[in-house]
DNA sequence: CGAAATTTTGATCACGTTCAACTTCAGTGG
DNA sequence: CCACTGAAGTTGAACGTGATCAAAATTTCG
């Protein structure tokens, strides 16, 4: 189905597994990349997966941007995460008949497809495989835990510099940015419905983060220029060893 | 180190694995139950992890309440899930020097201890045990989902609305809770740091569902009155078929 | 029975949404 | 290449909502 020379070792859903499980050996994700259905290149804003939907596939994201979102029956839109290269996306349908969120390119992007239920028995079928799933499973769980705390329970500030870091070590993991510089695919609407805030509001605060000398924007690029500072300012970056407890407060 | 009777298929965690994966065997569930290292009995309001710490181990809830909750440097609060029997915590913590986010009782708790890292590899080498713990793991993936959507997007008293529902079937599940009545084992502050809320502003949301005849208290005691106006005020619960999308709104 | 925690209520106020107008940018066809 | 068009960014004003703080009432537990 595809040549089955080295480019499979550099797909970034490789390069991710392997990071979760470091003796993983190529012979393995080769297996995986037997069952691939179709490579697929998808224009920008596409729906890909749609919600209500039934649908017996899931997908790996070569290159490019989507996100996942969900709509509300009166049109209030959260977008869940931002899909990167070497994300996967439509495992959550699981025997279920509808799909409940909706995946939409953000970019141009390459994704292979599978039939989900193949792409799960693959995996357990090769304990490193399944080994590297769960632990990919396990820290997405975790990515989720961070953006719920974001959403709960940090200002519209904080959120929006949190949003930033998070999204540039992303896209700095994949190659697509510099130490400092980086391209948002998302509008500022977007980001918004991303962070539970109006996009205006995105607006100023991105505003204060360009007037207190924490960032530069060219249109969609952004510069970093105090990263410390948004580190600070987000609370949540710098892993702290604070021991404060729900049961004895600080 | 456990009897080998019948309790093991009788664990809430055991249950659900099966219910991810229905031909799993018993005896592979009770090579996972060989590897527990110690049967514990925690009492109510003991911090079992703690954000900052080290830790090699992770549990499994065989009856009572917890929360995983993260902490901000300046006090705020975030209530990421309830820990329920047949739920796992203390897996989050791979690879990483210091647990993100703290796991406190609130009941009386019956869990089981395991070696994080023997836990996984048990899983991975059992086909059927990975399948089903990634079943659970994507599960647990769209849970959070939802939560965004409640988070980002919803009013207060949907809010609280779907997280009565949320709660209820999972107790429900579990054996905990009739069909209209169950105990919440969170005061509303707690619920407020789940919802995002303010404590005095879930007890006016209480207020409203009570005043519209939707749901009965008796002090921590919920009774659903109208579980269809709950489920319809929430927003969440019925899986709708809409089509509309993010390029092609409704 | 007494002490502490939780629930309940009220008043005030800051914050972020909403809506609208205007500007800038990007893509397209003339 | 430029004018045109629609989308996205930017700004302002008014409004509503939910937080905050405090006090009272109630429940829980030692």
């Amino acid at each position: 189905v595809v040549d089955a020379g080295g480019w499979i070792e550099a797909h970034p859903f490789v390069l991710r597994l392997r990071h979760f499980a470091p003796d993983l050996d190529f012979s393995e994700a080769v297996k995986l990349w037997d069952a691939v259905e179709e490579d697929l290149r998808i224009p920008a804003r596409r729906d890909i997966v749609i919600q209500g939907w039934t649908s017996t596939k899931c997908w790996v994201v070569e290159s490019g941007f989507a996100m996942r979102y969900h709509l509300l029956h009166d049109g209030r839109r959260q977008v869940l995460s931002i899909v990167t290269p070497g994300d996967v996306f439509g495992l959550a349908e699981t025997a279920l008949e509808a799909a409940p969120r909706s995946v939409c390119s953000l970019s141009e992007t390459k994704i292979q497809r599978f039939n989900r239920q193949r792409f799960f028995e693959i995996c357990s079928l090769s304990p490193r495989l399944s080994m590297a799933i769960m632990c990919f499973l396990v820290h997405q769980l975790g990515l989720y835990y961070e953006r719920l705390t974001e959403l709960g329970r940090q200002s519209p500030l904080e959120r929006v510099a949190h949003f930033l870091l998070r999204f540039h070590s992303r896209v700095l993991a994949v190659g697509c940015a510099s130490e400092s510089v980086f391209d948002l695919p998302l509008s500022q609407e977007i980001i918004g419905d991303l962070l539970g805030l109006s996009g205006p509001h995105v607006n100023r605060m991105f505003h204060r983060l360009r007037s207190e000398g924490l960032i530069r924007t060219y249109r969609r690029r952004i510069e970093f220029v105090d990263i410390e500072g948004l580190h600070r300012l987000s609370g949540l970056a710098p892993p702290t060893s604070s021991v404060a407890t729900a049961a004895n407060p600080a």
